[in-house]
DNA sequence: TATTGTTATACTCTATAACTATA
DNA sequence: TATAGTTATAGAGTATAACAATA
């Protein structure tokens, strides 16, 4: 297998990198204005957008990574009064999380100076098709990794004297 | 000051989205086969790049948006035996940090995987001119955003009863 | 048995503030 | 006085495993 090639090199870690300072904004302005971190803010746009109700497995999706990291932030924003959970009639084992009017209007207030922040630190310095460009890339390489298998396939999960001949730090 | 257009807001979604998903998958490869945080590996790669050395300064560039955050990481690679850190010649003020033979032999290990997962997770979905625009892009925002004020210009740091009638949470 | 969600727990990481020492 | 770094501490967030209840 070979090393990447240095525009995959490059592309990768200015990505990563404009994305890292990217999110910092983001969360700066969200804990500025609403108090909300950035998962906490994605739960209530995605709530908001899928006409205010879904169950957690649904919410969770692509947001947090364990159930019970999802029941943590879950219980901030019932506890924030910006969601109410309850059962679901379809299914007893299910909780219906349903976004508060008072979660309507904190997104509301806060969106401003979100979409504020977005068009100054990622849009500013786009120009000419650069903006579709990205746009179709991106949503390519989301619904490709989406589709991914979501890592059971390489259960290499505990490393235990793995040939190495020095340990690994912590 | 209006919305951003569906254009605008569908790249920034599919653009966070997919590097939070890539960047979960890069973790768990450097958790898995180095016992490595992104941010651990960002440093020891760093330091590889810089002919071994930085002073801690230079070091956090990016990667780490406080003082203490730095002296945590670096203390734990210290620990692992990836790290010397030691006094500047220069600067008696400043700490240099070195990093160690055993640093260099795990990023060799490592990196072999990660560059694996950015093929398959980043790469792979992508044809034609994607990569060239894709870097070029992205570089163009990280520079911007680099460039950009650390956010002490818009010192709405402590929100304190800013007109809203409704409590935020937490 | 599989799935949905919660709880308990342990741990990693981050950030603020106070502090030391050098420039 | 400003800068480089460390320490103490507190808090947010995450993940694993054990658990309960329903399908």
């Amino acid at each position: 297998m070979a090393a990447l090639e240095p525009a995959q090199l490059n592309a990768y870690f200015a990505l990563m990198e404009a994305v890292s300072l990217l999110q910092h904004r983001v969360e700066q302005q969200l804990r500025a204005e609403g108090d909300l971190s950035w998962v906490q803010f994605q739960l209530l746009a995605r709530l908001a957008d899928a006409d205010g109700e879904l169950s957690m497995t649904d919410l969770a999706d692509g947001v947090v990574y364990s159930r019970s990291g999802l029941t943590y932030q879950a219980a901030l924003l019932d506890k924030a009064g910006l969601v109410r959970r309850g059962p679901s009639p379809d299914d007893e084992r299910s909780t219906l999380v349903t976004i508060t009017d008072q979660g309507r209007e904190l997104l509301a207030r806060v969106l401003p100076g979100h979409i504020e922040v977005a068009r100054d630190m990622l849009f500013a310095p786009l120009s000419g098709d650069d903006l579709p460009q990205l746009g179709d890339i991106m949503t390519r390489v989301r619904d490709h990794m989406r589709a991914q298998p979501p890592r059971s396939a390489a259960p290499r999960r505990r490393r235990s004297r793995d040939g190495g001949q020095d340990q690994p730090p912590r």
